[in-house]
DNA sequence: TACTAAGAAATCGTGCACGATTTAAATGGA
DNA sequence: TCCATTTAAATCGTGCACGATTTCTTAGTA
């Protein structure tokens, strides 16, 4: 993006032009982080036969199984939709089994199979390797996951408010 | 997610279980970070008819036209085959026109019409909304705007690198 | 001039994401 | 008991995202 040679609009109000753009830049620089981690993380799940929201789903899942679809969408912040056939592909790939809850046929039963509990090792080496791509130093991760931190929990209010309301 | 609360891994080597954590974390934030500023985005941009990626197309537009193909995935991070449906879409919409370059067939330029133009007074309005949604303070959010522009300019080159190499 | 290589955009197939709707099960009264 | 309400997941339609391939154009070169 030319965002830093951007010259300033000459329709926006003077007093928001500054706010404007620092907005639309951390908005957009959200927005790239995001995808060019995933692209990062594609070379080391490739072998692991993993997308990065099933990688995400199988961490979920190997802290804490059985868990409910919608135990693991509250855990990633996706709903039924987008989880269902993510987690039909998983299941195609024999990585987790998903059956209906016997005390409460509403729910469906997530859990690793053998072969998924396997893979948890073979996974176990990403973060390190991961970790060595990333371009800043180990104080600023941290002082950016710090804030990141803050700001997604403030957005998960200003989300739920947003629901709420409609 | 249950990251503060979640308990150390009984697999994970001890030396790499804090690193791990913290990279998992970090991605994870920013990957939820870009999918909640999404949703915030969506109320704003359904008046005007935008996604946020369509959005995002209209500023690099407003900002420079006509545009290639080539220059929008540029600036946007994004390739021609997300990019194509995405200016149809646009173009169904009348929004911008998509005609070949006279001068080099290979190439498409893209240009907002009247009524795309029209809308950059309409989107006017978004980047101060938006901004009200921010649930950090101002200095927050410029410190992490600065962390997460340089941490996307890292990972910019680590991805052309890793382009390269293949 | 031909012929190959390089470039730009479009196309194809797969997977993620979500709003809206549907189906089925559990719950809480009248 | 019966019925309305709530809850959980699945389904449907649309749009984003990208790797791989294809089509067409331009450039370079023997």
């Amino acid at each position: 993006m030319t965002a830093e040679t951007t010259t300033m609009s000459t329709r926006t109000p003077a007093q928001f032009a500054g706010a404007a753009k620092l907005d639309q830049q951390l908005c957009f620089a959200l927005y790239s982080a995001s995808g060019l981690m995933t692209r990062l993380y594609r070379p080391l799940l490739d072998p692991l036969g993993l997308t990065y929201p099933q990688y995400l789903a199988m961490l979920a899942l190997w802290e804490r199984a059985p868990s409910t679809v919608g135990e693991l969408g509250e855990a990633l912040g996706l709903d039924s939709a987008t989880l269902t056939p993510l987690l039909k592909r998983l299941e195609a790939g024999g990585l987790v089994t998903r059956r209906r809850d016997p005390a409460d046929e509403r729910r469906v039963l997530v859990e690793p199979t053998a072969k998924g509990q396997a893979l948890r090792e073979q996974a176990g080496s990403v973060p390190a390797a991961m970790l060595c791509n990333l371009p800043l130093e180990a104080d600023e991760l941290k002082s950016l996951h710090h804030t990141l931190t803050r700001f997604v929990s403030g957005l998960r209010k200003a989300d739920a408010g947003a629901a709420n309301q409609s």
